[in-house]
DNA sequence: AACGGCACGTA
DNA sequence: CGTACGTGCCGTTG
């Protein structure tokens, strides 16, 4: 058979060639934002591909050792014994390379008692006897040994993975001088460093070779090693039995037990979403990228052939006119709540699916009445983002009621840390089923979508699982907080805030030509025009022209940000340092009114988008535009707020803000005595904890006193070091150190409890809130300390910051619901994490007042009040207070 | 056009 | 060497 028309295998050996690629790639270039060291990860996966492309393997493998352990350790217990300690940036790299192949659908196989050199050889040998063209991986040299005409070893040269060298039976006789199949023999009698196997003295590979070319093997040459004159004759006397025993341990098994053959081996097409969940998290774009292009024709191929079979067990769906819903809905088991997907097509309802266990309907736009009475009813709802469909069904006039679980919302309260959320994804993942999606990039869809009936019936088998999946308390969080709030923030969405576009435009224009003054003074303070807001010329500026001290590092050179500038103003002060940062302010708060402005809708107002699966602690997140980080700090970033004004026919902005509520959170958790008398005095609390710390009189805390404690008791829910804290308050780390150590001697709960939360943490693998909401953890076992710190101060925060978002988030649900129920015209419009806005309509400004402050306060039994702040006034400026 | 990096706004 | 986010700009890459 000619070599093409053989199937390929290639058998990789993980550890080594990932240990290689470890060390071509720079370390520092490949660094996740959290963290997490990749290079080794890169290397392998980029040399795969290369591999995949160039060799076009139909099987595929990767060994790895399971440990350092084998049986060639049992016999020579010093066997690879020069190793160092393995580098701690590779450690954590196998278990995620391990992933990447499992997403890849590589087989990875290992064996104890075994090295991966001698699975490698089981599988060749295997291989070649079966007819495959086999390709060996690896960058240990032993298994040159197993080349034949049918095996060829792949080995890296000295720049790295990039590049493998191709040893062919002729390869080696040309390179050695001797058969492959002799190599042992030569290293045997030459010894290899890296096993920390010792040759023979005075026996390099010229001498090895030109005894192996006469006697073809060590033990035939020892037969006849009184022929050998000289010196190193007498060594191979003195020393055969350190040859034998080399020649015992670098011989590679080809009997081991495996659970497969070289057919099992066969390359399978790549789970796609768990490549991109896990490529995403290493960061990996280009990676990415080449793997999708390589795979691209096989995964087409992949879903061609099994377009139905995935689908198979789905009801077969039916066509329903509005005037069979009831009969058919009424058909259904009782109580059992149905899948519905509202198909949207250019902005417009194009129908709705709905789906029990064993029925699907689909019900093509205009929806009719009996829908819109069944949407509109309590009965029970189960749909994947909710919300995007209740608006839409908005825009038809339909409202949705009775929604009973949402499985975007399930999915993120099992893992709130994980981005995917598309129901396909989720499908794959969950039920291990592929739900076929046109290509967005495609004009003309190669693969037809399922029906959005068929969509339903997913939902419904999806909310199954997640459900079951969920512990008590998240399905606790889902049932009373999450699924509830989502009518409430559609309707938030929906009104939207009334922003005055002439308060905002002449904001505008001035900052404008503020930024531009400043900016001329600044080119004059320098002789020449750069642009200000490039990081990179202005570190052209700063420390090429202006010659100033370097400042902290970063990937393109030196930072160049507020707190650098800061540090250089002091140091070296120059007039430019000052235009600069005043530049900074001027535009950013220009930015962000720009992109007020351009958000102002025809009604004159801003719709923000809230996204309730945005934060892993269970905090919201506003986008589009984001109305959570309008400026505050300053005078001018004020003047942003006082543009947010009453809508026409509403009296007043009512604000509502818990005031500390996360120190309160961990007063109640920490069930620290002296942090509940804090906040049960009734005294200022950076003034009380002032006076306890420094030994004081409230009355005698001085500013510099509150200053140091209040930014202590605030990093305290943040995990801060006493370095972190130094470097805030610009003071000496000892005397931050000693500040942490006075705050813990008055409040030692808290201490307790914050390192009581890590330990629990670690031991469970999540942290949980007041309410039940849980935060998986991975890395808090992490050996990569980077990581492992980075989880622990996650953990910390987790429970507090999670907490306060329960708390909020049940306020919110109160207000609505009082509001409703009332009656009442004025409406919740904004969130802000602790702090809520409100449109007060004319007369109602005390019956919403008292709505809101029992709301708020009311969120949470805590083991100290929940202090709620209001104000009124005709923008969000002056209602703070 | 898309992306990473930087910088910075909020709680 | 402080948690949680979103956005705009720059400079590079395709």
């Amino acid at each position: 058979m000619p070599d093409s028309a053989k199937p390929t295998l290639l058998l990789i050996d993980g550890h080594s060639l990932a240990f290689r690629a470890f060390y071509a790639l720079p370390i520092e270039s490949f660094v996740t934002r959290d963290g997490q060291h990749t290079n080794a990860i890169h290397g392998f996966i980029s040399m795969l591909l290369l591999l995949l492309q160039q060799q076009r393997p139909t099987h595929l493998a990767v060994a790895f050792d399971v440990s350092r352990e084998s049986f060639r350790t049992r016999e020579y217990p010093d066997y690879k014994g020069t190793r160092g300690e393995t580098p701690p940036e590779f450690k954590g790299q196998i278990p995620l390379l391990q992933e990447a192949l499992g997403a890849l659908r590589v087989q990875v196989i290992t064996k104890d008692d075994f090295e991966a050199d001698d699975i490698l050889a089981t599988l060749a040998t295997r291989g070649a006897a079966e007819g495959y063209r086999v390709l060996v991986a690896s960058g240990d040299r032993d298994t040159l040994q197993l080349v034949t005409d049918d095996v060829t070893v792949l080995y890296p040269n000295v720049r790295g993975v990039s590049e493998l060298k191709t040893y062919d039976a002729e390869a080696v006789r040309e390179r050695y001088g001797i058969e492959p199949a002799q190599y042992p023999e030569i290293a045997a009698l030459v010894g290899e460093a890296s096993d920390n196997l010792i040759g023979i003295d005075k026996v390099g590979e010229k001498t090895a070779v030109k005894w192996i070319q006469q006697y073809g093997t060590v033990d035939n040459l020892l037969a006849h090693a009184d022929e050998i004159t000289g010196v190193v004759g007498q060594n191979l006397r003195d020393q055969a039995d350190r040859a034998l025993r080399n020649r015992r341990l670098n011989a590679l098994r080809t009997d081991v037990e495996l659970p497969y053959t070289p057919v099992d081996l066969a390359r399978q097409p790549i789970d796609a979403p768990a490549v991109r969940e896990l490529f995403d998290r290493l960061q990996f774009k280009t990676l990415l990228d080449r793997v999708f292009k390589i795979e691209g024709a096989a995964e087409d191929q992949a879903l061609l052939e099994q377009p139905t079979a995935t689908t198979s067990a789905a009801p077969e769906v039916v066509t329903l006119a509005d005037a069979d819903v009831a009969a058919w809905i009424t058909a259904r088991p009782a109580e059992a709540p149905l899948g519905v997907r509202v198909a949207i097509l250019n902005g417009r309802v194009e129908g709705v699916g709905l789906s029990g266990a064993e029925a699907s309907a689909w019900l093509p736009a205009p929806l009719g009445p009996q829908l819109a009475a069944w949407l509109a009813s309590d009965a029970p709802k189960l749909l994947h983002e909710a919300k995007r469909q209740i608006k839409q069904l908005a825009v038809e006039g339909v409202q949705l009621g009775g929604l009973s679980f949402d499985t975007a919302l399930g999915a993120w309260l099992l893992r709130p840390s994980v981005k995917v959320d598309t129901l396909s994804a989720l499908v794959y993942y969950y039920l291990g089923e592929t739900l076929p999606e046109p290509d967005p990039n495609q004009l003309l869809p190669a693969t037809d979508a399922v029906s959005p009936a068929t969509e339903a019936w997913y939902v419904t088998r999806l909310a199954d699982e997640l459900r079951g999946r969920l512990d008590a308390g998240s399905l606790s969080v889902s049932e009373t907080i999450e699924v509830p709030l989502v009518p409430v923030l559609d309707r938030m969405e929906r009104q939207g805030v009334t922003v005055s576009a002439p308060v905002l435009g002449e904001l505008n224009s001035r900052l404008g030509q503020e930024a531009a003054g400043i900016a001329a003074q600044a080119y004059a303070e320098i002789g020449r025009e750069v642009n200000l807001g490039s990081p990179k010329q202005l570190q052209e500026v700063l420390f090429d022209q202006l010659g100033m001290p370097k400042t902290r590092a970063n990937k393109t050179g030196y930072s160049t940000d507020a707190q650098s500038l800061a540090d250089l103003e002091e140091q070296n002060p120059h007039p430019f340092l000052a235009l600069l940062r005043q530049h900074r302010d001027a535009t950013k708060i220009r930015q962000i009114v720009e992109t007020l402005e351009k958000s102002i809708g025809p009604d004159g107002r801003i719709h923000t988008s809230y996204e309730q699966t945005g934060a892993a602690t269970g905090r919201l997140s506003s986008n589009d535009p984001n109305l959570q980080n309008i400026p505050i700090k300053t005078e001018v970033g004020r003047e942003v707020r006082s543009a947010f004004v009453a809508g026409d026919g509403f009296e007043t902005l009512l604000t509502a803000d818990y005031s500390q509520i996360e120190m309160r959170i961990m007063a109640h958790l920490s069930e620290d005595a002296g942090l509940i008398q804090a906040f049960q005095s009734g005294e200022d609390l950076h003034r009380y904890v002032g006076s306890r710390v420094f030994g004081v009189e409230p009355a005698d805390v001085t500013p510099e006193m509150r200053v140091k404690v209040k930014a202590m008791s605030y990093g305290l829910a943040y995990g801060l070091s006493p370095y972190g804290l130094s470097k805030q308050l610009r003071i000496e780390t000892s005397e931050a150190k000693e500040l942490m150590a006075d705050y813990f001697a008055r409040f030692g709960g808290v201490r307790d409890y914050l390192r009581g939360v890590v330990a629990q943490a670690k031991e469970d693998g999540f942290t949980t809130t007041i309410f039940g909401r849980r935060r998986p953890f991975t890395d808090l076992t992490s050996n990569n300390r980077v990581l492992r710190e980075n989880a622990e101060r996650q953990a910390l925060n987790s429970p507090i910051q999670g907490s306060a978002a329960d708390i909020i988030k049940r306020a919110m649900l109160g207000i609505d619901g009082d509001i409703r129920d009332r009656g009442l015209a004025s409406r919740m419009l904004l969130q802000v994490h602790d702090e809520l806005v409100l449109e007060v309509a004319p007369g109602e400004l005390d019956a919403l007042s008292e709505i809101v402050t029992a709301r708020m306060s009311g969120a949470a039994e805590l083991r100290v009040p929940l202090d709620v702040q209001l104000g009124t006034g005709p923008n969000w400026d002056a209602a703070a207070h």
